[in-house]
DNA sequence: CCACCGCCGTGAAACGTTACACGTTTTCTG
DNA sequence: CAGAAAACGTGTAACGTTTCACGGCGGTGG
């Protein structure tokens, strides 16, 4: 009697005294004479056995395990996301396999390969080499990421969210507006944010400016921006729209830090609708992402055959008041 | 010829007129001849072929794979962790399965199941239950969290990083100080963070304030008090220790707002080192909490068969400026 | 009453890999 | 130059599942 390792199969058969092929329907939920049933169950619970996954994976080619490729999770959009994609898949019956790139091409070919060797089910990618060439062998989803050919992709609505961030600040009375963006881009798909917020200016024929900084360690030209354009603590803009709720609440810092009240003097939105995990409140008013349904889009669309037509889906944004304008 | 499913090795084997066994040799980086080596590479490329870990994983019982265990990624603590376990894990050729159980101790025991189903070589874990039992088959580790028997548990000094809070407030010229904490605690993990401050405090005969909020929706009674405890914009405090970042920010945001300047009339020290994604720098004066260094021990305690000795890993914080004290 | 059919449990054959014993070739030593 | 040892490829038996053809059994219809 080797009592040297898990329980197998084998051992709950011996154990009920069945044979190996009841055990594996009691197990699948397939039909079984009921006598048969309880005493495998009873088998099961006795000697504590679990099903091993590899040896499943092996024979029916299926791991139930998705690839979860992110660039980090520094950026609370990433970890949001990842949070909503692991729980999702958990809710659907599949584990989630976390590969962090580091924003590196090498890297993210690399989780590609770790991908096929795992026998995922499926990817969802979150990339930014710019040349990822992608094997169709394992269904695909990418998130902010437009591929050539018929790779799926969720994104949310970035050039309606630009333009609803210009509206709300006219709307609530700002005439000169600023846009404040820092961070690389994926691929143009946060750029989207400017055009759409400098095509609602141009409608509105506001005065607007834009400053952009891609590989910036710091947001002090912002500051040094917003010092020259200010005087006797007046600022020239009274509406800053920033790429991101971290930059805008670090914005309203400074300024409050200058003797600008907000919202009195000047409003701030941000983007990216994150929440404050311990107040479970936005941190600043902002342009929400519908990260949990994008998760789901993603999710949905890997494990249902994705039917071409409908790869490429575009979810809508909305805005939130949190304190930092009039509302 | 069938040409359907992933190539194996025994295609790999045929392609290149050897053996399977030569094949597998040849994977594992086991010696061989020189021009049989190559013949296999040569097959491998040309067929894309890449291991079946499921089938491997089966037959090794070894998996490379580790359970990650986390309660969220909604707070930033959890999110950087994940971050750097998984970076950690992948730089020793592991994969990691990452699992969130929102605090929900039955969602805990359930990856603990998972985890044996997926016969991971290890899981290190960051759970809420009070009661989990822990199954010995499968090393764990945990963090933040001493389990009874052996299981070892890294953590940072907690208890160190309260004291060194006052310790660091005082020395910059705080005399009455002020202790602010929100959220759930981990066993008295985070607990020891007031411990500390409170016995700093004593030791120096300075003045001193604790509001816990353990289970709020929100901040608001920390600025009931804080306008409570004020009178024509000046406080009745000088020194504020809150026990996270984003909690820091936000009373400084709330301070400031109110006309109180910081660091000249208040100074405020956050907890855990959070680093702003888009400036890399810290959003605040912080104890750090070495999530690198804690994601690092704990990966080689699970890998390294741990001698039950040095189960237990205490590692030191620091203090770091960030522009809300007046250092 | 017999033939046939369905139901349901059984046993064995895969799945793709590793590991080990075996047998061949090569190399070294005296 | 013979003989033994080292080096190295080969074939096959597992690993723990699922799946599927087979066959026993009891029930139904003619």
């Amino acid at each position: 009697m080797k009592n040297i390792g898990a329980p197998t199969m084998k051992d709950v058969a011996s154990e009920a005294g069945v044979s190996l092929g009841t055990v594996s329907k009691v197990i699948n939920g397939i039909p079984v004479g009921e006598s048969y049933r309880s005493r495998v169950e009873e088998a099961i619970r006795k000697l504590g056995y679990h099903v091993n996954n590899y040896a499943r994976g092996l024979k029916t080619n299926k791991t139930n395990c998705v690839a979860l490729l992110m660039p980090s999770l520094h950026h609370p959009f990433f970890a949001l996301l990842t949070d909503a994609l692991t729980a999702c898949l958990m809710r659907n019956g599949y584990r989630s396999l976390l590969m962090i790139t580091n924003y590196d091409p090498e890297a993210e070919k690399k989780c590609f390969v770790l991908g096929q060797q795992n026998k995922v089910d499926g990817i969802i990618a979150l990339t930014y080499s710019p040349d990822l060439e992608v094997d169709e062998s394992i269904p695909l989803v990418t998130i902010d990421r437009h591929f050539a050919g018929n790779i799926p992709c969720v994104s949310s609505d970035n050039y309606r969210g630009g333009e609803l961030a210009a509206e709300k600040l006219m709307e609530l009375g700002c005439r000169k507006l600023l846009f404040l963006r820092i961070g690389p881009d994926i691929f143009g798909e946060a750029d989207k944010r400017a055009v759409g917020f400098e095509s609602a200016c141009r409608r509105a024929k506001a005065d607007y400016h834009q400053i952009i900084l891609n590989d910036a360690d710091t947001e002090a030209p912002f500051y040094q921006f917003l010092r020259e354009h200010s005087q006797d603590g007046k600022l020239d803009y009274d509406g800053i729209f920033c790429n991101t709720d971290w930059l805008a609440v670090r914005i309203c810092e400074f300024l409050r830090g200058e003797g600008v009240r907000i919202p009195e003097d000047v409003q701030v939105i941000g983007y990216d609708g994150m929440i404050d995990y311990a107040t479970r409140r936005f941190p600043c008013s902002t342009i929400v992402q519908p990260i949990e349904q994008m998760a789901e889009t993603a999710v949905k669309l890997l494990l249902s055959d994705q039917s071409p037509v409908m790869s490429n889906v575009c979810l809508p944004v909305r805005y939130a008041p949190g304190g930092t304008t009039r509302d």
